[in-house]
DNA sequence: GTGAAAGCGCTAACAG
DNA sequence: CTGTTAGCGCTTTCAC
């Protein structure tokens, strides 16, 4: 073929990326492209013969149809949206895996975005998001954002929310009370017979929805001891739990029982508490949140909430296979629960 | 010229997702489709006014952007994919945050993959990677699997393998010399008069390249003493750390300098050295290695080899975003060393 | 069971 | 600076 200059009035070409195409495969194997495509996505609709020529002329030209195109034109990406606060903090691991691994057996494939725990992000993120039209949306907490609901709710794909319950969920939703969480640490901890307790917790909201169902539940109990409340910058560190525990006791040495927002700045509480010479948990109770695989192996073993993200990914999944597939899903909103773990730290 | 035309039935319609194209937004703002296109990506193209009327246009309709129809007709597709062996561990999240926020100020979205430690899925993974085309492919470690190696330079689309050294990579490659890092580490300790050195490692196929060069590089300094190996599977974690150093002791009680493959690991001997009442760093030495966001906070601060994740993400994205601005990297290799780091715990 | 035509929503190429 | 035209690679719709 000439490189010289196109004509006048030669038709346009334009270079796509220069791949295999269906059209390729399909000639190689003497049939119509759409029979080609049929195929692959729709095998039991072709003839034995054809789809063997079609399989063999795949893998002589080692052909991957082009996503795009596919999901251009049947409107469906095979493609789910997650987005997590962050990805550098474990906890929200377990269910971004049982995600990975369920749309993954059902043939879709994960998009994972991280918000940054800030709501301006949140927006421009959803917007990326949007603009790649997945087929559903995972959203780890409620999302508040009038703007982000808007345009979620316009983009018409199937979302779901999680960690959390609302009366007002955008679509579906896959979570469990907060409040109630850690009322049930306040009756653990009572148990035990702490009385002056204490929060250290992370600064994002479901942590703060926690400290107040912690607070109320404690007075209700009658527990008359004002309750300090340290706060340290999501995500939380091992380094945070131990300058927390050491602020904790700086202002208020009697506290005798610390309920962490999660498992990490649990740990920093137990180092902290170990590099002091405190007993735990004869001297201090800690208990922790999410039950991480660690958190079974401390020394002592720490007492922590389980959360099952296994469960809520599986469960997400479910919901959005359930919609691509056109389906409506019965029950929108499930709540998962939670369980208070009793180890060797309280 | 007189072909007969289409029966007169109705014109077949499809539709589409029925959400707002950029052809409605043209409409509303009274231009053609490829000027509010122009608005959008290169609005130094396009008269400021009526820049104006196609962004007003834009946010009175809500409209974002089809990606899969953008990039089917450029073939650009803003993407770009990272394979991790798993989310699960800590260790490559360094690398996962850097990429992300490197590639989004590109304007690129990351997608990530977890090829779960063996090479079967990792092909599968691949084929579902190319489909979407991405811009660029960041892979951690090396692509060993030959069928993986073909369709990866078949597809044409960048690569950058990280966290190793190869003298045959596929294309770019940002790492370090696992060898040269794990000499380090028994310089490091012989220099701490250790001689009853350990090894306890996750089964990954890096960490058993450390360890070859641990034994060799012991051997070399003239420690005579057998170099007993624990072996617990990947990901590593407290727990593997805890179980793998009682099982070291029980086998070998003298051992007073052990190299552990993660951090976690690392951490996991500090508790269960705690637990017994060993003495760290005086009866036993311990290094780690990652150099995780925990390490300096533990109880004594973890000593254990710095790998520079950020840069490693950085310098991956930087690469690929070169190659996507269609420029050729110069320097296609890039070693970025490590930095063994000395704390309490040696 | 197979195929022709049309179009998914966008942008490259060329032409004013 | 703006518009016309022709695709990108695939699947839907309709027809045999």
């Amino acid at each position: 073929m000439s490189e010289a200059p196109i004509p006048p009035h030669t038709p346009r070409r334009r270079r796509g990326a220069g791949a295999i195409t269906l059209g390729d495969v399909a000639r190689l194997a003497g049939v119509s492209p759409i029979t080609a495509s049929r195929a692959l996505n729709t095998p039991e609709q072709v003839a034995k013969e054809t789809l063997e020529r079609v399989r063999d002329a795949v893998s002589r030209t080692g052909y991957v149809p082009n996503r795009m195109a596919g999901g251009l034109a049947s409107s469906r990406s095979r493609l789910v949206a997650a987005v997590v606060p962050t990805i550098a903090g474990p906890v929200f691991m377990e269910m971004v895996q049982s995600l990975t691994h369920e749309l993954d057996a059902a043939g879709y494939q994960l998009m994972l975005g991280q918000s940054g725990y800030t709501a301006s992000r949140e927006d421009a993120l959803l917007d990326a998001i949007i603009g790649r039209r997945p087929d559903g949306i995972v959203l780890t907490g409620i999302m508040h954002s009038a703007e982000g609901r808007k345009r979620l709710l316009a983009s018409g794909i199937p979302v779901v929310e999680t960690w959390d319950l609302t009366p007002t969920p955008i679509d579906m939703l896959v979570g469990f009370s907060h409040t109630d969480a850690a009322a049930a640490v306040v009756r653990h901890l009572h148990a035990k017979g702490r009385t002056h307790l204490a929060l250290l917790s992370g600064d994002d909201e479901r942590a703060e929805r926690r400290n107040r169902g912690f607070i109320a539940e404690a007075r209700a109990l009658g527990l008359t001891a004002e309750i300090p409340v340290m706060r340290v910058p999501a995500p939380t560190t091992l380094r945070s739990g131990r300058q927390g525990l050491a602020q904790l006791l700086a202002r208020s040495p009697e506290v005798d029982g610390v309920f962490c927002s999660s498992d990490l700045l649990a740990l920093g509480v137990l180092t902290e508490a170990a590099a002091r010479g405190l007993a735990v948990p004869e001297r201090l109770s800690v208990v922790g949140f999410g039950d991480l695989a660690f958190a079974g192996d401390t020394h002592p073993a720490l007492s922590t909430v389980r959360i099952d993200g296994t469960g809520i990914g599986c469960q997400a999944a479910r919901f959005i296979v359930e919609r691509a597939a056109g389906r409506a899903v019965a029950d929108k909103v499930i709540d998962l629960g939670f369980q208070v773990i009793e180890r060797g730290s309280s």
